[in-house]
DNA sequence: ACCTCATATTGAGGCAACCTCATCAATTGC
DNA sequence: GCAATTGATGAGGTTGCCTCAATATGAGGT
């Protein structure tokens, strides 16, 4: 139908078409760099936010899990499931509540941890690194009016 | 269920992951919504991006497509199969290659893209719209730098 | 003409990260 | 004391990709 070049920078039908897809684009890209970085690990990135979570807040009930990573608690059995599996956290009963089960980080969990976030710290810096501090501060502020 | 707050922003284990975690945020959002929109239609938005694609480039062949999208040929079979039975697009045997397979927008694809792009662009406004022009700019060219 | 290598698409099968719905046990409210 | 609720999980589904053949055609020698 068209034979035309973008490459103006013309509005088109909405610009900001452009704009959710260059937001797309770069999540993806974000991804799988980060993809990439944890494969020596043998986790997924979202292996990874768990674990954040129950490095940063403690012992927590799957369901508090689920919460915490906006997810359904179905969802959170899986996350669990696979980190148990690579040995990172354990399940204990809820001494409070038979039907509950705790999650907590293993020794071992931690230290894949803090080595990950040791690689991470200059992984982050690769993607955002190329900003200027009052770029960040800018994106920062910006991705919080997004979020409503 | 908690009594935690994150929302203090403090700087935990490098504030990029935060930066990360609320550009996912955001991207999940967007996609959250962007389907929404679509469900009337029966569509997911990588069919949409598709068939922007070939609305605004006109027929071209599944690889060309797969390279647009920045996706693998095989995933560019799928997404047309899908346009395909919802009659928004047409396969083609290219006259100058018996191999290749031309795509093409049918007029009630055209019209169905229409029809979104109407409604659409207030909903990328709803999006988008409550950032000032300013932050739109800022927000270009930030993600433009991410990219490489 | 024949043979080989590259290219275009597609079948088969896989994976991540979710989801819903149903089930079962344990707990709580009335 | 029993019904409703809640916590976890089994079963199975979805989206949007992927890789690895297989198949057909095209292009370039020899």
């Amino acid at each position: 139908m068209t034979r035309d070049r973008d490459t103006t920078g013309r509005p088109d039908a909405g610009g900001d078409e452009t704009l959710s897809e260059a937001f797309r684009s770069v999540a993806r890209q974000l991804r799988d760099t980060s993809q990439e970085t944890l494969a020596p690990w043998d986790i997924t990135p979202s292996h990874l936010r768990a674990l954040r979570v129950l490095m940063y807040h403690g012992v927590m009930r799957l369901s508090e899990l689920s919460d915490h990573l906006h997810i359904a608690a179905r969802s959170a059995t899986e996350v669990v499931d696979a980190l148990e599996t690579r040995g990172l956290v354990e399940r204990r009963a809820d001494p409070d509540d038979r039907r509950a089960t705790l999650v907590e980080v293993t020794e071992h969990g931690a230290s894949v941890f803090d080595a990950i976030r040791a690689l991470r710290g200059t992984e982050a810096e690769r993607a955002f690194g190329r900003l200027s501090e009052a770029d960040r501060v800018h994106l920062a502020r910006i991705l919080r009016k997004l979020r409503d």
